[in-house]
DNA sequence: CTTATAGTTTAGAATCATTATAAACTAGTT
DNA sequence: AACTAGTTTATAATGATTCTAAACTATAAG
């Protein structure tokens, strides 16, 4: 079964907990945004019993440690995670705080400046604030 | 005096404390990514006192909302600001968590896709994370 | 120059996200 | 069936940020 399969590729035994969050995660077609809080409600409401957030921060952890999930820089101090694991690029609503993909392929960057002495680039991330006409600019 | 006037601006009277924070961000040619606490320690060694950490939170927080600041979307918990307030984009150190500046002509965007309904952009930020070679992707 | 007042600074409390801890629980093996 | 290593949980600890209320200060008016 593809979740066990993902958990034990994470490092993680198949838990009810975890089963339930990696069901979550990936059963679905459409790139995921979440944060740690939105998860909980979600696994508590599926599983109808409440889950310690140490266990969705391990679990949330072990999967973006593998690769299965992202991190998405965003200024503020909750963390995002995604479930589109290839580069790519987002949308933010400054108002709705809504994330909204990208598909790559609907950029494209040039002029690329020079690399600093012996780095190397792991990801280009993209973000494009959008906000309603008539709103401020944060 | 221009941090009189850059205070004034923003809405704040130029108090000692204030007067020392401008200096510090605004009496420099390069451009000054700092944190709050970073923020801190210099402002504390230069007038040899300590500054409440609300003081640095209100004045930086006056400072962004006039657009003398910029807030820098990134991981983790920590905010970063920018007193490079032109849109640009950054080289983001993974190891040292260092950011560098990119000037804006170094990079261009081709392919825009569609903004969302009744929305318009605000900003565009990329953020181009670096690592040593040998350096795990986090 | 003194005073009044509205704005400011400060230490510390409160809050929020995240991580650590240790005891009770469970998967998976023997 | 029972042992062991890994897991879950509630709660405490930590760190960043915001709030609060009392002491302080810039500045405008007399």
């Amino acid at each position: 079964m593809e979740h066990i399969d993902k958990l034990r590729a994470s490092g993680l035994r198949p838990t009810k907990q975890r089963l339930a969050i990696s069901k979550i995660l990936f059963n679905r077609k459409e790139t995921f945004h979440f944060t740690i809080n939105q998860l909980k409600k979600i696994a508590e409401k599926n599983i109808k019993k409440k889950i310690s957030l140490a266990t969705l921060y391990n679990t949330v952890h072990a999967f973006e440690k593998k690769g299965y999930l992202k991190e998405i820089s965003l200024k503020g101090n909750k963390t995002f995670f995604d479930t589109n694991t290839k580069s790519h690029h987002h949308f933010y609503d400054e108002e709705t705080f809504q994330l909204t993909d990208i598909k790559n392929e609907n950029i494209s960057i040039n002029n690329l400046p020079k690399i600093p002495n012996g780095k190397k680039i792991k990801d280009i991330e993209v973000t494009i604030k959008v906000a309603s006409n008539n709103q401020k600019q944060k």
